[in-house]
DNA sequence: AATAAAATTTAGGTATGACTAAATTTTAGA
DNA sequence: TCTAAAATTTAGTCATACCTAAATTTTATT
């Protein structure tokens, strides 16, 4: 039961309003996987803050001892060695955390994110090793992204992206990358989850984009799952 | 691993130096608990913060729609009905949390504490139902202190205190309030823990404390026990 | 009842991360 | 290459919660 509720509420004023470190390690490692650095506009949209805000942040993050960016005007922001440890270690409590929710509180594949959102900035390294070593040191989270080492290295992904697949070919699905809820429900009710067997259909080599066509439903076809999911070959 | 040493790593600036409204709530909750009102300078200690900040502070939550605490000049604070709730709230989640950190990660009774402390602020509505399912809706939390019901209302203590036990008589402790995790820990090694069958072997009438021998360990003795010890008479 | 001590509030100021608007630099198109 | 558009940074503010020191009110003591 909600003790106050939060639409009716008027805050005496407005607490957090701030953008955590965390949370900017982690958006700019994901925005610099590729290689490429991340622009303080693309930052800005992510964390939903101005992009002037972006670049005063950005500027102490790499003046911090030690420094947890590089940074050179007009030039975008890279992580240094820290860092990529510092962002490492909010992502490997997240899936952490999503994994040990799904198990133990049978949280379903798409509800997960948003408490681990919240619960990965809080939690003790002694709470990381418990939920570590109870589901045996998992190598990856519920959707199927890879799971950062006890000492902060992301594993290398061994799978395959789906686009390398071609008609005919079978594969299992690894990893299942959808920022949207919606759509995450959907592939789950086609049965586009982690660990399922599919078969690729049609190969429509646009873009790199691949047309999948799950057994039964066709309708999911009208999202355009690009290679951002992966399967493994399963030969 | 942690990603950068705290103890080194010189911040860019200081994140969260303050405290959240929960914080105020659940501090006022605790003094407030005998009926009386709670001074600005009590919370202030308690919350580790300058006093002028408490004042200011609780005029803001005194104005907030919902009020959460009732304030007047040099009088004090107390809750209001939504602020007993707002208190209450926390104070679930913490207790909840404590026991199931005790009984699916194998925290031991003296360790959950602190994790409860950060983890309350931010579990959802969805949590804590699921725990509080998963463990079929405990009464108590690992310390024994009473877990407030669902509709937040603190369930009514029908344990008895240590001291109103005489000499010769048994009791099952239920709860055992210490802030200290050393004496936690010392309390714990004499078996001075919640379920644990005591017998008063001594009494001493002063200030309403009382002297407990347990069986083996009479090094106990050196701790002032007060009432803060409660147990229930088995018969 | 007067005064000293304690508790509490007021006043004034700091640090932080956010914002908007304007200035600048880079990028892309003619 | 020049110029317009886009991206980015600088400048200047604001809101928040905290702080210290001083003023005030309450309380406790003689």
């Amino acid at each position: 039961m909600a003790a106050v509720n939060p639409r009716t509420w008027k805050q005496p004023m407005k607490q957090k309003l701030t953008i955590s470190i965390q949370d900017y390690m982690k958006t700019i490692y994901e925005l610099t996987e590729n290689g490429e650095s991340a622009s303080t506009n693309a930052l800005a949209q992510k964390l939903k803050v101005s992009a002037p805000s972006v670049t005063g942040m950005i500027k102490k993050l790499a003046s911090s001892k030690p420094a947890l960016v590089e940074y050179q005007k007009h030039q975008g922001v890279t992580l240094t060695k820290e860092g990529r440890k510092a962002a490492l270690e909010v992502i490997r409590h997240h899936r952490l955390l999503e994994a040990w929710l799904v198990q133990t509180l049978g949280y379903s594949w798409d509800e997960v994110h948003e408490e681990a959102e919240r619960l990965e900035h809080v939690i003790s390294e002694d709470f990381e090793r418990r939920i570590a070593t109870a589901m045996g040191h998992p190598l990856r989270d519920p959707h199927g992204e890879l799971i950062p080492t006890e000492d902060l290295k992301m594993p290398v992904d061994e799978s395959t992206p789906l686009s390398s697949l071609r008609p005919g070919q079978n594969g299992i699905v690894t990893c299942v990358k959808a920022a949207d809820m919606e759509l995450l429900r959907h592939l789950e009710s086609l049965g586009l989850v982690p660990s399922a067997e599919i078969e690729v259909k049609e190969y429509s080599p646009f873009d790199h984009n691949l047309t999948v066509k799950v057994e039964k439903k066709t309708s999911v076809l009208g999202f355009n799952i690009t290679t951002k999911i992966f399967v493994e070959i399963t030969k």
